[in-house]
DNA sequence: GTCGGTGCAAAATATTTGCATTGTG
DNA sequence: CACAATGCAAATATTTTGCACCGAC
């Protein structure tokens, strides 16, 4: 996520209310780097509101995602919400289930929203690319 | 998927039994571009053999997944299932939620599992490409 | 005939929804 | 003080699991 500032300015700008949730959750989110699923995110945010309902963080998760305030990830399991939204991979380690991060050339995404483009004439918004492999720490011993 | 009697042979070669369900999950799937969901190939299979469960379906499902003759895409929702495991993305349209198949440059493919094998050491075996955006039908009307 | 495979039913998990209540602007 | 937002509880959807029975080899 961009700056909690920044965050805070978007959500008026959409015509949201600033609550103690929709702040807790972009505070707890920005920085983060753990790819948290919705009920990580509910238990950070409850030490600071506690009775945070569940469903309330997945609400706002949904309207920060569309707000393109953070991401929302499709991986195996459940949804994961990542705050980074500029243009990186993962790489899912099906041994120990760790996800992390692959920074990318921006011209390889630029390929493949080009590549998608032409071959569908879709407008391409963004995308999520997954790496599967074991990593290096699971990873043959040496 | 590569082919009917390939797959056969490496559910064989796997010590697998050659089971009517087994048989007729690989002959709907083979050939089909539609991505369907697990209860989408268990209704199709049982026109085939009636009587199918849902659970020996999913079964039969990860086991070809696991043997590489089809790949499990984690798709917003849920599990889709592709018979074709040569590298291509996915363009995903939020307004009709069509799934339109994107052929890549295999050097694409290698950038980005180089990156990822450069970044975390990982042992790539394959990946998942998911681009969002409106589709040529749901776009703006010329 | 053996042992892997299947079907059924129930469980587990993830996410969404409706509605009464609360609190931000 | 209006109306958006929250919390709660129940509903929905997806996928997994345990076990008794069945059938491929």
């Amino acid at each position: 996520m961009i700056d909690r500032d920044v965050a805070f300015e978007r959500i008026r700008e959409a015509g949201l209310r600033l609550t103690p949730q929709r702040r807790a959750v972009i505070e707890e989110l920005s920085g983060d780097r753990s790819h948290p699923l919705a009920e990580d995110v509910a238990s950070r945010v409850a030490m600071r509101v506690p009775g945070v309902s569940l469903s309330t963080v997945y609400k706002i998760l949904h309207e920060l995602g569309d707000l393109d305030l953070i991401r929302e990830l499709s991986l195996p399991g459940a949804m994961r919400f990542d705050p980074d939204t500029e243009s990186h991979a993962h790489l899912v380690c099906p041994e120990c289930n760790d996800i992390i991060d692959v920074p990318l050339d921006p011209a390889t995404t630029d390929v493949l929203s080009g590549a998608a483009e032409k071959a569908t004439g879709a407008d391409v918004s963004h995308m999520e690319i997954t790496l599967y492999g074991t990593c290096a720490a699971c990873g043959p011993r040496a």
